[in-house]
DNA sequence: ACAAAAGTGTTGTTACTACACCCATGG
DNA sequence: CCATGGGTGTAGTAACAACACTTTTGT
């Protein structure tokens, strides 16, 4: 059997989430090439001969916010043969979570605009990006019920009430503060960094650290 | 920008596994081509300009064992740029659970061979897929455990010892039947046909099948 | 009558939920 | 001295784990 001649491109797609302003956002760039003038979508590109769908993500992901060493993972790949009118081009999505602070967004050439979206209140987006995003969010919301990533979208040292928020921003419910304590205690997934949040007109909170900041399971002992 | 001309093919690879003498199986095809003559592998192929992986995956799925309608999904997608010594081939890699029975398996002019392997004893696979076949047990170990995905691993009636095998050739430890049968009964996912089993010697066993013959997410309620 | 798997409940332990008040700071 | 979020314990309930004997069939 010979090889067909293929005829497919492939790109690759971040979803690269923050929380900011007390909301779960998404990244979007506002497209410049027909038919998508105008219209908003995640970050993407065609991959490079020379590098993998990962090193392409993490490039996109530079480029849009200067970070690196946050979490990055492969989400899915799309590839219904329509998703592109311009041409068969599958997609190796990929989805990222940023921590808000110190984030300068960079526009380039290429698009006519960058700013964060609130995942609730989203515009109708390019290409098949609608899914892409549907997916990265249930994909983060049971990803971060079973291991650490938090870790990547929280400074390196923030408060226990810091991070009861980013739960309840993404799982979407409150939740009880002293309950809550409890399991993030048994999960031993932070340790105390000995020092006090200050300058808030209230009782200064302890401050807290993962032990890794990489992707780790929770091992439910 | 102008996009970059890729010179980059997309393959399909299929993990398909069954239950067989109270092991977990996989289908394994050996092959003919250089450099991976007499290499075992699972099956795969280049997908075709008009198909999507998922196409790709059920057109290798059906030419090897004969089958349709069995549990079958994107893994992920392996895109190394030394995975395949003849050039840059990504392979969005996909698995299968099929029912032992009824199978007869194909053999076809591509490959030398095709059989079922006990998946504790491999042998050392063509390109990456050793890490493919890794990733896939991982999968089904995990997804097990929150789905319905049995289903597709057994006959249409089945006994509850049957089921209950299914659980511990997978997942590798022994359960209580006791706590079993109440666990399963509470997640109503199947329901009894109003039969026994016949011909063995002892106690008929009740029969059951389950409600729905496709991907279901079970309900902590 | 014996071998072999089917079927069936209870008890103790552990994990989870709900819930309210005092503390330390800044303004 | 007031407003704001920080910090802490207990009791009731629900889920889970461990465990053994009787039943029905084929040979």
């Amino acid at each position: 059997m010979t090889t067909p001649n293929q005829n497919i491109k492939v790109a690759v797609d971040a979803a690269i989430f923050t929380i900011k302003n007390d909301s779960l956002q998404i990244l979007l760039i506002q497209m410049k090439k027909n038919p998508f003038t105008e219209s908003w979508a995640i970050p993407g590109g065609m991959i490079q001969n020379d590098e993998t769908t990962l090193d392409s993500a993490l490039r996109i992901l530079t480029t849009q916010t200067g970070l690196r060493g946050v979490f990055l993972e492969q989400l899915k790949t799309f590839d219904d043969q329509t998703r592109d009118p311009a041409g068969r081009v599958i997609s190796v999505a990929h989805w990222a979570l940023v921590p808000d602070h110190d984030i300068q967004l960079k526009t380039t050439e290429k698009y006519a605009d960058v700013r964060w979206w609130n995942v609730n209140k989203l515009p109708k987006l390019a290409y098949d990006h609608d899914l892409i995003v549907k997916e990265a969010l249930a994909r983060l919301k049971s990803k971060i019920q079973y291991t650490n990533i938090v870790w990547s979208l929280l400074p390196v040292e923030f408060t226990l009430t810091q991070l009861q928020h980013v739960y309840e921003i993404i799982l979407g419910n409150a939740m009880d503060k002293r309950n809550f304590r409890k399991r993030i205690s048994d999960l031993k997934l932070i340790r105390p960094v000995g020092k006090k949040s200050t300058g808030a007109a209230h009782r200064p909170a302890e401050l807290f650290s993962f032990r890794q900041r990489k992707l780790d399971y929770v091992e439910i002992v």
